[in-house]
DNA sequence: ATCCGGCCGT
DNA sequence: ACGGCCGGAT
């Protein structure tokens, strides 16, 4: 006897919510090039990339990616320089370099399939709770569920959950509320009822994490650095770096550390008193 | 000038 | 449980 009644959604809400959301889908709904197919892979990329961006600003850059790696060993296979090339603009750069880690291991470990179980999607570096379940959900219309913030501020808005209640809570609603046999629809329409109706702004729900100014923040050196690097294929010293970002407030070092820990940047020659993104010049 | 967001290391 | 990671939109 461990069932979670406490959480119980009322049949008549569930009813109610789930007609709001399907029914803004059949008139609002937007077309996405990942809503065309069930390819996990290209299911995935479009994942990754939508963690982090809108979706409109997405677009381009998820077609350029599909055309140049359109499968797990093309990806796998690349040099992260053209990997982080085709990345740049979209931000979090070390997501990058976690989906080619994540093909080379579909490839090594899932003989270059994507897997389709939520337990194994959770192992591969980038994915986490909601990805892990997203994936299967669009793209083989799995019966479960995955919350992300838009789908959060959905429950807090239309079911009165509470604003700080855990994920466990937001799970266990999501899970009542989903129309089974519908997954993919289902969740494609809260996402477009969120991101379209229901927005942040319009509701004054906050998400949950905020963030400091960008402008000369360690984010923006580690984008310059990684911007110089990638239109400047012979590498820097720790001399140049510290010439031509030295004059902001933050320790280099630190953030040059940053980088390589992410694995987008290693050392080497002169006693590795330079940085290259990791891997140039291999051959 | 402020907002947005899932994953990961600590 | 918390703070770091990006750049474009508003």
């Amino acid at each position: 006897m461990s069932a979670e009644q406490a959480y119980c959604v009322p049949c008549h809400e569930v009813a109610k919510l789930q007609e709001k959301v399907l029914g803004f889908y059949r008139e609002h709904g937007r077309v996405f090039p990942w809503r065309q197919t069930t390819d996990r892979y290209t299911v995935m990329v479009s994942e990754i990339m939508l963690q982090q961006t809108q979706a409109e600003r997405v677009v381009p850059r998820f077609e350029a990616w599909i055309k140049c790696f359109p499968d797990p060993v093309s990806l796998a296979e690349a040099p992260l320089r053209s990997v982080l090339k085709l990345w740049s603009g979209l931000g979090y750069n070390s997501r990058a370099e976690r989906l080619q880690r994540s093909a080379r291991l579909v490839v090594s470990e899932f003989c270059g399939v994507v897997p389709g179980d939520p337990a194994l999607l959770r192992t591969l570096p980038g994915i986490g709770p909601y990805t892990s379940r997203s994936i299967p959900v669009f793209a083989d219309n799995l019966d479960i569920a995955t919350v992300d913030t838009n789908i959060r501020r959905i429950f807090v808005h239309e079911l009165g959950i509470n604003a700080s209640a855990p994920d466990r809570v937001l799970y266990a609603v999501a899970e009542q509320v989903l129309p089974r046999g519908r997954s993919r629809e289902w969740h494609n329409a809260l996402m477009d009822y969120g991101a379209l109706h229901l927005t942040a702004r319009k509701t004054g729900i906050a998400s949950r994490s905020r963030q400091s100014t960008f402008l000369h923040s360690p984010r923006w050196y580690r984008g310059r650095i990684l911007r110089y690097l990638l239109d400047n294929g012979q590498g820097m010293t720790l001399e140049d770096v510290e010439e031509r970002y030295g004059q902001g407030p933050h320790d280099l070092g630190k953030i040059i550390e940053g980088m390589e820990r992410d694995g987008i940047i290693e050392r080497y020659g002169d006693g590795e008193r330079r940085i290259r993104i990791r891997g140039d010049n291999d051959h």
